[in-house]
RNA sequence: CUGCCCGUAGCUCAACUGGAUAGAGCAACGGCCUUCUAAGCCGUAGGUUAGGGGUUCGAUUCCCUUCGGGCAGGCCA
């Protein structure tokens, strides 16, 4: 397959618009919001016939004319103002089940590859990962799945932090516990130790000033302090593999490019930034000024990379790995799935970037932006006594809830099946409950309406999903080469959904948007479920009972690999 | 003060380059299990899309404005 069923209507309809004497206007094709509106319409024919002072009912009647729809739509009517109206054909429809069927990709055709980096998750390693670090991980895995899955190259980048003054503090901190020859039982809670770490430097003066001892000779070079710097990122990093797991996210050591990784490249580039005459100083420091940024008083707001002390920032460092991954990774898009509050911080370094040349128009550079996390009073989500909840509890509770649901609701179950159920459901509930929202807003974590089976929640897909694959499983012998008929409005309703998965795809991709699988997903296990309870599969005979079973298929491997773009892992049965 | 994001049913959320009667789930009410998993399906009710103005054949969507909430704004990230 080499387009999308919008592609293609796109294309014939467009084609038809250009035959009708509209060159060049858009077709508009959407998917219809109605039955009764067909299954797809094209809204182009109203916009074209304004601007050509046309009437849009007459215009409608000859792109119709010249619409080469054969063998695709099985009726195209004219309605309203100039909408353009298309049922697709049962049996073109089919058509599509069957390529699908037949096809590893489920029809989703390839696209021109490129080279995508996906910035996301990056923790700061002195602590353990908390639920700040939720949205960016899970978030940037889905998109990295589904760019991979297109055909892009992906390289996923774990900006981790890694350097700063607080590992000075970490690592003199680590030679105290290791005297006292409790350092790896010291390392098992990282939250803890940077706690003690900070009260030491808070309270003992000597400690303090060790502390930024160690950060200059960190910076050094020290062959000592590194290996201890080392160890502890050793430690650290290990904890977040530990969440990874846990979360599915596909992250590794491989992708870990943390901010110490740019250390050599950032005198440099702001040498280079003064040579093109783009820093200058001010206040001692070196900043960068790009039009459009004003601080509180209206005056220009300058983009800072190097302080007045001669130390470097974190605007510093993203500016190195902007030329790195030009220049080195060969990118053509770069995506960084950070909070939303660091938009500024993007807009300034995107201009600064191109303004220097480091990344020139061809390479798409996007923030891929998201809100907070709030708890269920709307304020942001803490712990009952208000500190940050780690992202290891976080997660465990999920099982834990999970477990005590499916418990509830399947007691008859072993307890490694329901462990197993359990890990699945919760952890799928949590990250389905994040992707499934718009991510530029804020939102509520409940754990109710997670876990709940209704509505678009985690447990109802993979609900679905048990169904799908429960009946084919069950149907033993059947012809899978029998072919495809829609003659219930169900099963040409679920076909539709399954058709439609390629576009949604395209969407998650083109706007850098989760919550439209999500939201597709959904559709499509509501789809199902309606044709379930409408069509028996199992009782009908003949043609017909092979024809539903081969829906069942496609229905289980869309749902399976549409959550698995997610990072959520199906289950066979629940 | 400046900029960005948000404001949709009682609650949590949708609405795909502006499209037809703004859709789901929860909560409320009413139906459907000797029938493939009822963890489901069907139905009823629920809206001045924060307010006002503008552009348009058509606005939740674009522009202006007011209100309300969040965030950011030179040496943290």
């Amino acid at each position: 397959m080499k387009q999308t069923l919008i592609e293609l209507l796109d294309e014939r309809v467009r084609a038809a618009l250009d035959a009708a004497g509209c060159e060049g206007a858009p077709a508009v094709v959407q998917v219809s919001g109605r039955p009764e509106f067909g299954d797809y319409q094209a809204n182009g024919v109203m916009g074209a016939a304004k601007a050509r002072k046309m009437n849009p009912r007459q215009l409608a009647t000859q792109v119709v004319e010249k619409l080469d729809l054969v063998g695709i739509a099985g009726k195209v009517e004219i309605a309203g103002p100039g909408f353009i109206n298309i049922t697709l054909d049962d049996v073109f429809l089919a058509q599509q089940m069957d390529a699908a069927l037949n096809d590893e990709r489920l029809g989703v055709p390839a696209v021109e590859a490129k080279r995508v980096v996906v910035d996301y998750s990056s923790p700061n390693l002195a602590k353990e990962m908390h639920v700040g670090h939720l949205r960016s991980t899970i978030i940037g895995d889905a998109l990295a799945r589904v760019l991979r899955f297109l055909g892009h190259t992906v390289i996923a980048q774990n900006h981790v932090g890694d350097w700063g003054t607080q590992f000075g503090m970490l690592t003199a901190y680590l030679i105290e516990a290791e005297q006292g020859g409790d350092a790896t039982v010291a390392l098992t809670d990282l939250e803890d130790f940077y706690r003690r770490a900070k009260q030491r430097f808070d309270e003992d003066e000597a400690f303090a000033t060790r502390a930024r001892e160690y950060v200059v000779k960190l910076q050094g070079g020290d062959p000592e302090v590194n290996a201890l710097w080392r160890k502890f990122l050793d430690v650290s990093l290990h904890h977040c593999e530990a969440v990874y797991e846990k979360l599915g996210v596909g992250l590794t050591r491989e992708d870990v490019m943390g901010e110490s990784a740019y250390n050599d490249d950032l005198a440099p580039v702001v040498e280079d930034l003064r040579a093109k005459g783009l820093a200058v100083e001010s206040d001692d420091a070196i900043v960068v000024y790009v039009d459009g940024f004003v601080n509180r008083e209206g005056d220009p707001l300058g983009y800072i990379v190097q302080k007045k002390d001669g130390g470097f920032l974190y605007s510093t460092t993203d500016l190195a790995a902007v030329r790195y991954r030009v220049s080195k990774l060969h990118i053509d898009r770069s995506l960084y799935v950070v909070d939303a509050r660091q938009g500024q911080h993007f807009q300034q370094m995107f201009a600064v970037s191109r303004k220097a040349g480091y990344a020139p128009d061809s390479v798409q550079l996007e923030h891929v932006g998201f809100g907070v996390m709030l708890g269920e009073d709307n304020k942001p989500f803490k712990t009952r006594s208000g500190g940050t909840v780690k992202l290891a509890d976080l997660l465990a509770e999920a099982e834990e809830r999970a477990y005590a649901l499916v418990s509830e609701k399947n007691p008859d179950l072993p307890e490694a099946e329901r462990r197993a159920i359990a890990q699945a459901v919760g952890i799928g509930a949590v990250k389905y409950a994040d992707l499934s929202k718009n991510r530029n807003s804020d939102y509520v974590f409940s754990w109710d309406t997670m876990l709940a089976f209704e509505g678009n929640t985690a447990p109802y897909m993979l609900y679905a999903y048990t169904r799908a694959a429960g009946v084919r499983r069950k149907a033993e012998d059947w012809n899978p080469k029998a072919a495809i008929s829609l003659t219930e409005p169900a099963e040409h309703q679920l076909a539709l959904a399954l058709s439609r998965f390629a576009d949604a795809l395209q969407a998650v991709s083109r706007e850098t948007m989760p919550h439209f699988l999500c939201g597709y997903l959904y559709e499509l296990a509501t789809q199902f479920m309606r044709f379930y309870e409408a069509c028996p599969v199992l009782k009908s005979e003949g043609d017909v009972r092979a024809s539903r079973l081969r829906l069942c298929e496609l229905t289980a491997r869309t749902l399976k690999t549409g959550l698995g773009l997610l990072g959520i892992q199906t289950l066979e049965q629940m």
